[in-house]
DNA sequence: ATGTTTGCTTTGACCTCG
DNA sequence: CCGAGGTCAAAGCAAACA
């Protein structure tokens, strides 16, 4: 189990290495770190089997302790742990209490940051290390920790109530110095070790980003770029056929979408326990064990992460923990950005150490954040709480206290849940002043919301929901969604989150990116022949775009304040489009290079696409199985809408186009996103003054939208669907331009200031 | 320069409620 | 039961301390 490397080491070097020699036989993976750190575990790779090596100087000393058991390590080394806990796969160094990210490249070349000015003999590193034949986490103690240190901290509680709880100082104990670990191919495909393969094809690009606070020189991206990608195909290519010789079936959470239902068919009728226990065995938890107590019901799996699940929360089955996690963060303006890709793994054991991506994985999996209630509603709900229990508790107090008293509710009369809602403004957090749209008055309102900084600027915005589609939809959607779903309609709400299980059937290649890393099939090798790989930029480029659409579109729960529900006029609508157009404004400051362009440009290319932005972004609210409008509120069957503005011909053209981009992207909001961007710099708007520099940047996303097509669904379907998409983008034109034309009929004195801005009105 | 403490934030197992 | 929200001690971090 525990040898002795076979190479020394290469560790002092701490500068910026790069891969050497590209052998899929032999890799080294060299941390490249300041002082601190300087390891250099390789992989090496044998027949059937896995070898890690860790190669480190001579004063460094790295326990890596049994896999599985916590003692076996040819058994499934994958699971490298440190201690008896098995550090999750991460990508995050933690150095002297001061977490670092890890710079790495395709999981293989990687530094260490670490902070300035946390510098201590303590740091741990996590990694995640591929190699033929699987990957697996492999943490790095460096140097030994203090054992009294630790022990001393972990001591204070948890011990007792917990069933175990193994410090790294256990790992002090064990065997340290260089050790490789040598886990046989088998064993990583067995049920329990999909992890293990799953985590393959993980990393993909490399990310640099210099830690908080550092100022230490990181490796030369682009020579690792260079070098990854052949490494990467080589060994992706040797551990499918390897997959394929033995035969394995691709054992993946993928499985468990069709275990979950049915029953537990699974291979482990027989031991339901002995399933927990395997699991176990690669579940750190450092905290309380208890976890999977009862063997009880058939024990469902939270799609984000694959703990235990009780049932269903937020519209997705989950985890206790990602339930209270998807409560605390869903609705947060901001969340730290993922130091990687993007695409971090989520399970159990790596769930915490990326917020983006779990979230990501939460939205993913079909989590809605519109069933979090709001302000109002969780007040409204404490406060019913606290009286029934004063009551209960006068109650038990003064012992009898006759009987009940039902009559609590003093609240209005219709609390319907729906609570369309309405007037009120609610509130929300914190006393801000609500400032209502409307009083906003200047002219130059427009102007305003450009340069504007404060983060107030939200407050402005009446969260809507998020359907304010152009012109309320083109004229519709936005404030007749709210009518309509204020007075009745079937609130068609939950359905079952088909669309994120669908796709695939319809298509094997449109796997999701997330899913497509995480999963090891046959498939595979096709598709790295078949699809483009991103560059790293371009993966950070869709996620960010991604982000600031989600940060600037989507809404939260709280009422409209000014719409009067029924009858829409065209005013009304104009009006309701407003605030889409603010959250568009506030969209637009979020992208780079829209800041960048002189106020003039910003406000000549938004006067120019908005209507083109709104009816596109319609798009993502229309669900063409259904022939509705999907709104947080409800849907709402296209008919109606039509009918209820009146503007019957707009609108059926409006559905027709959503319906037919909708057959190219499906649900893929990405492109969505990546084509709103493009509309937006057009270059051709009559304000549009440097014409060149917008052009530039459409172009710019253009390419991303056909790079990001071809890694998605194949250099082929690409071919079609790009072409597609543009001819669309030139129907938007006519579209948009007839909506236009609706609009010179508004009667400016009722219109919003910033409608008038946008329109030239005055 | 290091090991300790202290204080604040996040998690997650449990619990209450309707 | 289910599934919202709430609770609170443990776990993590980072800065203040010694
Ligand atoms: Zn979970
Ligand atoms: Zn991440």
């Amino acid at each position: 189990m525990f040898k002795m490397p076979e190479e020394p080491d290469l560790g002092l070097e701490s500068t910026r290495t790069v891969q050497q020699q590209i052998d899929t036989n032999e890799l080294t993976i060299p941390i490249v770190s300041n002082d601190l750190l300087t390891a250099s575990p390789s992989v090496k790779t044998e027949e059937n089997t896995l070898t890690y090596t860790i190669c480190t100087d001579s004063s460094t000393e790295v326990p890596v302790v049994s896999p599985s058991s916590g003692q076996n390590v040819t058994e499934s080394a994958a699971y490298a742990i440190s201690g008896k806990s098995i550090v999750p796969v991460m990508n995050m160094a933690s150095v002297g209490g001061a977490t670092v990210p890890v710079i790495q490249a395709q999981g293989f070349p990687m530094s260490v940051a670490t902070s300035g000015s946390q510098t201590t003999n303590q740091a741990t590193v996590s990694m995640m290390i591929q190699g033929v034949g699987g990957s697996g986490p492999l943490t790095l103690i460096y140097p030994a920790l203090m054992a009294e240190n630790s022990s001393a901290s972990s001591t204070n509680k948890t011990s007792a109530s917990t069933s175990m709880v193994m410090s790294q100082a256990d790992a002090m104990s064990l065997p340290s110095g260089l050790i490789t670990v040598t886990p046989q191919t088998e064993s990583m495909v067995l049920p329990s070790g999909g992890d293990i393969l799953s985590g393959l094809m993980n990393q993909e690009s490399l990310e640099l980003k210099h830690a908080p606070g550092t100022q230490k020189e990181m490796i030369d991206i682009s020579e690792l770029a260079a070098v990854t990608p052949s490494i990467h195909n080589a060994i992706t290519s040797q551990i499918i056929m390897q997959i394929k010789n033995e035969g394995v079936a691709q054992a993946n959470e993928q499985t468990e979408e069709k275990a979950n239902n049915s029953d537990g068919n699974v291979r482990s009728p027989t031991t339901t326990t002995g399933d927990e226990s395997e699991e176990g065995m690669y579940m750190p938890k450092l905290k309380r064990i208890k976890t999977s107590t009862s063997l009880s019901k058939e024990d469902k799996i939270c799609r984000v992460c694959g703990d235990r699940a009780l049932g269903c929360n937020f519209d997705a089955i989950s985890c206790e923990s990602c339930k209270a996690f998807f409560r605390r963060n869903a609705l947060k303006d901001k969340q730290p950005r993922c130091l990687f890709d993007s695409n971090c793994k989520i399970d159990v054991n790596t769930r915490r150490f990326c917020p983006f991506c779990r979230l990501q994985k939460c939205f993913a999996v079909g989590m809605k954040k519109e069933l979090i209630l709001g302000e109002v509603e969780k007040k409204k709900r404490n406060e019913k709480v606290r009286m029934n229990r004063e009551k209960r508790s006068s109650k038990s107090t003064v012992i009898s206290e006759s009987p009940s008293t039902p009559v609590i509710d003093t609240q209005a009369p219709v609390v319907s849940s729906g609570t369309p809602t309405s007037p009120t403004i609610d509130t929300s957090p914190s006393p801000q002043q609500q400032q209502p749209v409307s009083t906003v008055t200047s002219h130059e309102v427009l102007l305003h919301s450009l340069t504007s900084q404060s983060p107030k600027q939200e407050s402005i915005l009446p969260s809507v929901q998020s359907s304010s589609g152009i012109l309320g939809m083109g004229l519709t959607l936005g404030g007749m969604s709210f009518a309509v779903a204020g007075s009745s309609l079937p609130q068609t709400n939950s359905l079952p989150s088909i669309p994120v299980t669908a796709p695939d059937v319809t298509n094997l290649l449109s796997l999701s990116k997330f899913a497509q890393k995480n999963e090891i099939s046959a498939t595979a090798q096709l598709d790295t022949l078949l699809m483009r790989h991103l560059t790293t930029e371009e993966n950070n480029m869709l996620q960010e775009l991604m982000q600031v659409y989600d940060l600037s579109f989507t809404v939260d729960l709280e009422p409209l304040i000014h719409i009067k529900h029924l009858d829409p006029s065209l005013n009304q609508l104009v009006n309701q489009s407003s605030i889409t157009v603010l959250r568009l404004i506030k969209f637009a400051k979020r992208l780079e290079e829209f800041i960048r362009l002189t106020q003039q440009c910003q406000i000549g290319i938004l006067k120019g696409t908005w209507i083109h932005i709104l009816l596109l972004r319609s798009v993502s609210l229309y669900d063409s199985e259904r022939d509705v409008w999907v709104t947080p509120k409800g849907d709402i069957p296209t008919e109606i809408l039509k009918n209820a503005t009146g503007f019957v011909k707009l609108h059926d053209d409006h559905v027709r186009y959503c319906k037919n981009i909708k057959a190219i992207i499906r649900d893929d909001l990405m492109i969505v996103v990546i084509l709103l961007v493009i509309v937006l710099f057009s270059p051709e708007g009559p304000n549009v003054i440097n014409r060149d520099l917008v052009s530039n940047i459409q172009d710019k996303y253009l390419i991303l939208l056909k790079h990001y097509l071809e890694s998605k669904y194949t250099y082929m379907r690409a071919a079609e669907m790009y072409p597609a998409l543009m001819s669309k983008l030139k129907e938007l034109k006519e579209l948009a331009e007839i909506h236009g034309k609706y609009l010179l009929d508004v009667n400016p004195s009722e219109i919003e200031p910033i409608m008038l801005e946008i329109l030239d009105l005055k």
